[in-house]
DNA sequence: CTAGGGTTAG
């Protein structure tokens, strides 16, 4: 026995921390000489801690200079798998190969090894299955370990579809006997389901006599994977029916994906009260599904808490929770954990940025927007097409055209796909830009891109922004003339452009004519329609089905009981404000933001807690003299009418856009153009105020709402009253 | 001595 082997033996067994192949690599460093053994056991130990390329190479060499190597299947199988596993199927296989060729020809056992490596290795399908195909011509039996590795391979998306030769091979593996293995089966299962073959995949898992929790879990990760998250729960509840089946960790994944699907919060907690129970949320992955359930079902509060207690997080649970919070409408949450993320001992990738650039998006903050830019930038991330995407669509919402343009056209124009288009044609819509939204939409076309059910989404919404009735018609019967089938949002665009510009019949008329039942989002169209053109009628239809559609929706009693008050139905106004107030819903608080050099600055209706309330109470009042003197009547329709005249004029001047207002004309060089945001719609006296103030300080004011952008010049606004 | 089910950020 060699005596480096036997220090190395002893080492290994007392200390087993270290790294035995560190050891041996000194070995070969300080050129300690040996002869190989040659039991199998010495190599063993060596090659179960290789732990990268380099390791395994110091000791597949002298297994080769030894000759060892051709003796020892087990070892050459080891070496298969570890060059698999470190990305190096082409040195696998020569391993393979040289075995083969020492008279190993006949060991199923081999080829599985050579199969499953190429199995495992990115992109080599191919390879796995040219190699099964050999094993059956050189007579060698494919056996129950045989068959899972290639239904696996069969079931990759990467190499096209591969269920006809899946189908094949299922097949053989019948014929040779092996089609009631319990993992046989449960890779079956999983193939067909794959391909979307749910009659296959369902028949294989029927007609099991027994399925184990694995097979269950495959079945339901189908029915979740492919969207059919009903089918998913129901299916669990069958299995929780055998015989000491419960689901496991993996399960757990799945359902909890599946809930998030339905976005059904009840579901949700007992989800989460099972993993606890079953100590599953330790694990990093069904936390972060657990999480990602909550967020999907609007509960960022829930997904927070879960986050908190992780006892570890990675990348993934950090953007998780980033996301979540933007699609919950609390960017602004999304920035203050970004911080957290930046001191934690996780590093942010492409995907947090893309994230962030999003939230920036939706608040409206171009200088944010602009830091992440250059996060991305300082970080070398590499931008891809999402990313590019999302930059243009953050610079546009936040009212810089002129650069999400410069994006747009810095793109290769084979490169243009219709997302890249539909972030342009969405730009130009909410700034009011129709007849650019229309150039654009034809320049798309003429370039070859497909519009798709977004880029018509945004054509209708500018045609209403503008006021193109007829354009927006002759657009809503192209979209069916290329097949791209109306969904409620169109509907509800098309019903918002009508009721805009008076057609109120028209609107109603389509509504009626719809060929499934109209959602919220169509309903609420008509009743603002109604609104502006004071139809009371109408309204109360919609506002009927709106309150049955969405009886939680603060905004829709909000705007009828705004109808009623127009109309001085002040009986109706009460009922409608005692039932609110009965079920405790409150009117959203209106917000606005105002950016300029490297200040932020957010204002509430009324607000008494920013730092500088005081002064900008006094800036507001001096507006309020100046804009009367310059024709300003106040329209006090846009207040709460149980209040006093006077009240309501002081309660005007204290919406939240024209305190931001007042407070960037006293911060701000005159001449400097104001942004602002706000979350909810301008009203209409906020709207006038700004016109007039737009010509009084000779300034551009740009306030994107929560509907579109105004941009306020000289005395008129670029949407042409028109909102 | 090899094996079956894995979501979640975009």
């Amino acid at each position: 026995m060699p005596l480096l082997l036997l220090q190395l033996r002893g080492l290994l067994s007392r200390k087993p921390f270290l790294n035995p192949c560190f050891l041996y690599s000194l070995g070969s460093a300080f050129s300690f000489s040996y002869i190989p053994d040659s039991t199998e056991s010495h190599y063993d130990p060596l090659l179960k801690s290789a732990d990268g390329l380099a390791s395994l190479r110091q000791i597949h060499s002298p297994l080769v200079v030894s000759g060892f190597v051709s003796q020892s299947i087990h070892l050459g199988a080891q070496l298969i798998a570890g060059y698999a596993k470190y990305g190096e199927p082409t040195s696998a296989r020569s391993v393979f190969d040289h075995l083969i060729g020492c008279g190993n020809e006949t060991s199923s056992f081999l080829w599985n090894t050579m199969i499953r490596a190429y199995a495992n290795a990115a992109g080599c399908s191919y390879e796995a299955l040219e190699l099964y195909s050999l094993m059956r011509r050189a007579q060698v039996s494919p056996n129950n370990y045989t068959f899972p590795f290639v239904f696996r391979v069969c079931a990759s998306s990467e190499a096209g579809s591969l269920i006809l030769l899946g189908r094949v091979v299922h097949g053989e593996a019948v014929r040779a006997g092996f089609d009631s293995d319990l993992h046989v089966e449960a890779a079956l299962v999983h193939m067909y389901a794959k391909w979307g073959e749910f009659g296959d995949a369902r028949k294989v898992f029927d007609e099991m006599p027994v399925k184990g929790l694995v097979c269950w879990t495959a079945m339901i990760t189908a029915y979740e994977q492919a969207e059919k998250p009903e089918e998913a729960l129901s299916l669990m509840v069958e299995m929780q029916r055998e015989e000491g089946l419960v689901p496991d960790s993996v399960t757990v994944i799945s359902v909890a994906s599946a809930v998030g699907q339905l976005a059904v919060r009840k579901l949700a907690g007992s989800v989460h009260a099972y993993a606890i129970r079953n100590i599953f949320l330790q694990q990093i992955g069904v936390a972060n599904s657990i999480l990602g359930m909550y967020t999907r079902c609007g509960d960022a509060q829930k997904a927070r808490l879960v986050f908190e207690k992780m006892v570890e997080r990675n990348v993934i649970s950090w953007n998780s929770m980033l996301s979540g919070y933007t699609q919950n409408g609390q960017a602004s949450e999304a920035l203050i954990l970004f911080d957290e993320m930046n001191d934690s001992n996780v590093e942010a990738n492409a995907v947090t940025a893309l994230i962030m650039v999003a939230a920036c998006a939706y608040l409206g903050s171009l200088r944010l927007g602009r830091k992440f830019h250059n996060f991305v930038i300082d970080r070398n991330f590499t931008i891809d097409k999402n990313l590019h995407n999302a930059l243009m669509d953050m610079y546009a919402k936040c009212g810089d055209l002129k650069t999400a343009c410069e994006m747009f056209n810095s793109i290769n124009p084979s490169m243009r796909d219709a997302s890249s288009w539909n972030v342009l044609i969405s730009g130009y819509g909410m700034h009011g830009h129709g007849r650019e939204t229309l150039n654009m939409f034809s320049r798309m076309q003429a370039e070859g891109v497909d519009p798709n059910h977004i880029t018509f989404t945004s054509v209708l919404s500018a045609c209403s922004h503008a006021g193109l009735v007829n354009e927006g018609r002759q657009c809503f019967d192209e979209m069916q003339k290329l097949s791209v089938a109306p969904e409620a949002k169109h509907y509800a665009c098309v019903v918002d452009m009508l009721g805009r510009a008076g057609k109120l019949q028209e609107a109603f008329d389509l509504i009626k004519q719809m060929p499934f039942p109209p959602n919220d989002a169509v309903w609420g169209a008509l009743l603002l329609a109604c609104k502006i053109h004071g139809n009371k009628e109408l309204a109360r239809i919609a506002a009927d089905k709106l309150f049955e559609l969405q009886p939680g929706h603060t905004g829709y009693y909000v705007l009828m009981s705004n109808i009623y008050a127009a109309s001085e139905r002040w009986g109706e106004v009460g009922n409608l404000r005692q039932y609110m107030k009965d079920k405790g819903m409150k009117k959203p608080a209106a917000f606005s933001v105002i950016e300029f050099g490297e200040e932020i600055h957010g204002f509430h209706t009324a607000d008494r807690e920013h730092p500088y309330w005081e002064e900008v109470y006094r800036e507001v009042e001096i507006l309020a003299v100046k804009l009367k003197m310059a024709g300003h009547v106040p329209d006090l329709s846009c207040t709460l009418h149980d209040m006093e005249e006077e009240d309501k004029e002081l309660a005007l001047n204290l919406h939240s856009e024209k305190l931001a207002v007042a407070f960037g004309i006293m911060r701000t060089e005159s001449g400097m153009t104001i942004y602002l945001t706000k979350n909810l719609r301008v009203c209409n006296d906020c709207h006038s105020a700004l016109k007039l103030l737009s010509h009084i300080f000779d300034r551009e004011i740009v306030v994107r709402d929560g509907n579109r952008f105004h941009h306020f010049q000289g005395g008129v606004c670029s949407c042409n009253d028109y909102w």
